[in-house]
DNA sequence: AAATCGGGGCG
DNA sequence: CGCCCAGATTT
């Protein structure tokens, strides 16, 4: 039955396939990259950062060498920053193991650090031609959509069940293009929130939510746990020209990037001021720097901001304190956009 | 199976 | 403000 929609697909897709960077010249390492920064992440946001990645790396020798402060900086802003390093390490096992080159071979791509059943199908299809699908997002949304399926798309096992009958549909003759083409009308045509362009859809005429009228009940998602809040006090420590960073814990939430000094919860000037003796500095100057608040998929972050001003010290490196510099600070150190709203404290222009 | 891990765009 | 995005890994 499903299998009806396999020509029309292929059909509408190369008609209707979007100009892509990616798409220019689809080997192996591009596409690799590609998705990996595509995971959770729309294709408007990526453009640039694949550009500028590639540029800079542009094969997988130099993504393996690339020293971590540099290959974070290019990362900057795309977020779930295990991805690029798990990238990095995938890259190091490819030189090791592979001769540089991704394997040709759907498991071996699944081995990879970073790699899991979604991207080694669109490696493997897209790169390769091997015949196997790439069940993301759009691929549960559009499927479900046509089928009625009621199942948890949010589930592995809806996956897993998705990934095993779509391989007994996948054309042999171009399973890159399959894949591909059903991500592009989840992306363009069989979109989320009620808004489904069905009167374009190349296979709306075996879709059953459209023959039902129930598009807008599909896909089906269990409803997610709210949100923790942690409130924190954020020290923007000035030391003439130059302000404080350190480095946040190499695993966890925004591992290895750089950030304001803070602590949680919401400090009084006194316990600032306090806060700051505490670090061995003087501080000669105290002002509140405004609020404010930054969403991560699982926690909040509320913020308050002091800014302070100390007693001129030569130190660079005061405990885990790190003095920048204004001016080269911006370009060397990954800040995440958590604090942005206390950049401008940190800037030349300030 | 559930929790963790970013950031931005859009209604 | 909540939803969703070309998901993977850890617990």
């Amino acid at each position: 039955m499903l299998e009806q929609i396999v020509e029309p697909l292929l059909i509408w897709y190369e008609k209707n396939k979007r100009s892509l960077p990616w798409r220019d010249e689809s080997t192996p390492y591009h596409v690799w990259i590609s998705e990996i920064m595509l995971q959770q992440t729309r294709v408007e946001a990526v453009k640039g950062y694949y550009a500028r990645f590639i540029e800079a790396l542009p094969e997988i020798k130099d993504l393996a060498e690339c020293p971590e402060e540099r290959l974070l900086k290019l990362w900057e802003g795309l977020g779930y920053y295990n991805r690029v390093k798990n990238m990095q390490k995938a890259a190091r096992e490819v030189m090791e193991f592979y001769d540089g080159k991704l394997p040709a071979d759907y498991e071996k791509l699944l081995s990879l650090s970073g790699i899991g059943s979604y991207t080694a199908g669109a490696v493997a299809s897209i790169a390769y031609g091997i015949s196997k699908p790439a069940v993301d997002g759009n691929v549960l949304r559009v499927i479900t959509r046509i089928t009625e399926n009621p199942s948890d798309i949010l589930k592995q096992s809806t996956k897993r069940e998705m990934e095993k009958n779509l391989e007994k549909i996948m054309p042999v003759h171009a399973p890159g293009a399959f894949n591909q083409s059903l991500m592009e009308l989840g992306a363009t045509v069989c979109v989320p929130n009620g808004m489904a362009k069905c009167e374009c859809c190349p296979v709306a005429e075996f879709c059953m939510a459209r023959a039902h009228d129930t598009v807008l009940e599909y896909p089906k998602k269990a409803a997610k746990k709210p949100r923790k809040i942690e409130e924190k006090t954020v020290l923007i420590i000035q030391n003439g020209q130059e302000f404080a960073i350190q480095k946040r814990p190499e695993s966890g939430l925004l591992a290895g990037l750089y950030e304001l000094p803070n602590r949680a919860g919401y400090l009084t000037r006194e316990e600032a001021i306090r806060c700051v003796e505490d670090m061995k500095l003087m501080p000669v100057y105290i002002k509140e720097a405004g609020s404010s608040k930054h969403i991560f998929s699982h926690v909040e972050w509320h913020m308050k901001g002091y800014l302070i001003k100390v007693a001129s010290t030569e130190e660079k490196q005061v405990g885990e304190l790190i003095f920048a510099d204004k001016k080269n600070s911006k370009k060397k150190y990954p800040i995440p956009s958590a604090f942005s709203a206390y950049r401008k404290y940190i800037e030349e222009d300030f």
